[in-house]
This record gives C-alpha cells, structure tokens and sequence, in this order.
DNA sequence: ATCTTGTAAACCGATTCGGTCAATGAAAGC
DNA sequence: GCTTTCATTGACCGAATCGGTTTACAAGAT
C-alpha cells in the first residue's frame, strides 16, 4: 500500500481513475484485474504489487472517494448561502470540481451502493456507516434554505424533484467527457437554472 | 428459435426481460449465459437450446427491443398535438409503455449503444442503421411543434435540454422499480411539466 | 411399452480468473 | 567497475468460469 502511496502524485491519478472507471462499469466481481490493469496503464503484476489483493485496491478507492469528496466540500460549502438556486449551485459547483480531479467518480460511487457481491457487500456497509455521503448530500442542499421567495402555486419540493432528475440526467450526460466539453455543460446548467430562478421567484 | 417463439407469451417475457437485465447491466462479453439463465429463471441448457448461441439471442434482443419501441410509438404517437408540453408528455407516455412491457428495455438499449466488443459490434452497427430510433425520437419530442407560445425571455431550446435532462434523469430513477411505484413517479413527472407550463407560457 | 418432448445436471475443452514468481534492467551506493 | 536494490513485466500457477454439448430423466402421447 505504501508502495502505491509514494509514487509521484500523476502515476496515483492516472492508476485511480483507471480502476474508478473499471470497477464504476462492471461491478466489483465482473472487473477484472487485467481490465483494471488495462485502463490504469500498469502492467496486472503492478497492481497486485501495489495494492496486494484485488479486494484491498476497491476498498482503499471507496475510503479515497469518500475524503475526496469531503475535502472539496469542506473547501466550497458555505451555508451563509440561504438563496434556494444559490445552494444548488453550491452542490453542483462541488460536484463539478471532484469529477474533474477524478471522471469516473460517480460512476464507481453509484455502483459501490448498488454493489451486491458477497465478498466486499458487508466491508461497504462497515464503510458507508463511518463516511455519510448520501445524507451530506440532503444537508447541502437544503438545510436552512430560504424558500418563501417562490411564487404562490409554486411547490418548493416539486422544484427540487425537478433539480434532482436535471443534475442526475446532467451528470449522466457529462460522464466521459474532456474538461472543456464539460465547462460547456455545465454553463448550459447554470442557465437552466438561472431561468427557473426568474419563472418561480415573485 | 421457433422453440423459444412456441412458449406462452408469459414465459417468453420473462426470459426476455432476465436476458435484458444481464446484457443491459454488464455488457455483451461480461454477461455471462448462466448469469442470463439465472436472471431469466431457467437452466443455462435452456438458453442454448431456445436460442443456439449467445451471440443469436444478444441480437434477437435488439430486434424484439426495436420492434416493441416502434409498436408503441406507432400506436401512441399522434402528429395532430402541436403543443410542446404535450408532446414531452406524449413522449413520456410513449417511453412509460415501453417500460412496463420490459422494465429492463432502455438499460439494455443504453448498453448496446455504447457495445464495442467485436463479436458484436459490427452486427450492431447494422441492426441499428435498418432501426432509427434515435433520429425518431427527435421527430417525436419536436417536429411541428409550436413554440410560439413561450413567454419573452424564455429559450424554448433551454426547456429542450432541461426536460431532456429531467427525464434522463427521472428515467434512471425508476428503472429497477415495480409497476405501482412507476405509475407515482410519473404522476410527479407530470406535475413538474404542469409546473414549467404555467411558468413558461405567456 | 415405446416414442416424443421439455428440462436440467453433469460434463467438455478452452479461456480467464486472482495471484505469484523469475528474469530484466535501470538506478544508486560503494 | 561492481554490487545491491528495486520497479517492472511476461510467463506461469491451480482453480474457476467460459460458451456450448451430451446425457439422464420425468411426463405425456401413441
């Protein structure tokens, strides 16, 4: 494990984002180490050099997902910020930025909670338990948001709904895509949201 | 083949949809025949026998997912309703019908688009170039629509792209749920075009 | 009693699995 | 120059699984 831990920083990356990407796409089981070992640019030797059994490399990707994921959120959240839209932003501003250190993020996170193999199914609840993503998630979005600006008629929780499936459907769509395309996307998310903004307020 | 097609219609769909469900969660190579057998609630035996190779019932699944999407559209899809928000509806409607007849259909067409292993690959290229169903559901969600009755301001090209999103995303939500479930989240689905109605048009 | 027919368990050779190891080669210390 | 160290890999291991076949068996039909 210390092997892998002191090499320089772009090898790290590089074999991390290969494994999130194999695991993210086939499962814990069905990832073969040779798959792994193809799309991080290793030779299979190397991983099993590096991180001693195929379980151990999927578990330590877990743990690194989850502080990943902290630290940026500990850096961007600012919950000063009450404006409804503002927050959403918050969260995709967030979200943005971890896809962008690793791409195969959420795609490897969504297949790790509907993870069902009976060799590491018991070893992520132990690690979802002590991590909280999933309620860190809610807390960000909505705690102590500001929602009496909206129009009468206009169900806050109705926009919500509607925000969720919109960045589920726009984060599906970026995945796999180069850091260019992906600030293109996102500006075309912003607007969205700038326009909802300026129909539901008063 | 004639054996499979001699089965109870009953039987025949759920060895369609257990098939779906393999293929569509792990790919074409990944998906193993007794994982299909497993899914599909016979002996792997039975596959053989029902369909010769795997190869044979990967693409008869296309075609069966080709034809059952077009049924659908030709019996739902009505050019006379020019209203955008309808359209999205009768989309919605289309796609919803779909699902209930094989809850397992866009997972499966989703992994096939994105298929490149060579056994398959070029099979594929040539089962979708006679199918259309991309370029079809454009024509679907916007030709001849009316657009005029937005209000100032508001891009009717941006709502495009939201409820592509939102029902991207929506779709995901519910794929993998039971029928009584489906039915909810479409009724909150139509809500929200309620909503985005009242607030977008004139 | 015999002949289908639908079905699954056991089996086939070949491949792939997770994991190991010997050999290579480049750097580092002396 | 010589040795030691260490990262790296292709070849390799037994075991499991692959796509696919064969056999055995139970239930009707004749």
């Amino acid at each position: 494990m210390d092997k892998f831990l002191s090499l320089p920083l772009e090898k790290q990356n590089t074999i991390v984002d290969g494994a999130l990407t194999a695991f993210g796409t086939n499962g814990y089981k069905k990832a073969s180490v040779s798959d792994i070992a193809a799309a991080a640019g290793i030779s299979k030797a190397m991983v099993f050099h590096y991180f001693g059994t195929k379980k151990a490399l999927y578990l330590y990707l877990i743990k690194l997902c989850g502080t990943t994921m902290m630290d940026e959120i500990n850096e961007k959240f600012d919950r000063a910020v009450t404006d409804f839209f503002d927050r959403i932003r918050l969260a995709g501003d967030i979200k943005l930025a971890v896809i962008q250190k690793h791409p195969a993020i959420l795609l490897f996170l969504s297949s790790v909670l509907h993870e069902n193999d009976d060799e590491v199914k018991q070893d992520i609840r132990m690690l979802l338990a002590d991590q909280n993503v999933t309620s860190f998630r809610e807390k960000i979005a909505f705690e102590g948001v500001n929602t009496s600006k909206f129009k009468e008629g206009v169900d806050p929780k109705l926009i919500v709904k509607m925000l969720t499936w919109m960045s589920e459907g726009y984060f599906n769509d970026i995945t796999g895509y180069g850091d260019t395309d992906l600030e293109i996307f996102y500006k075309e998310f912003l607007d969205c949201l700038v326009l909802l903004k300026k129909v539901c307020y008063k």
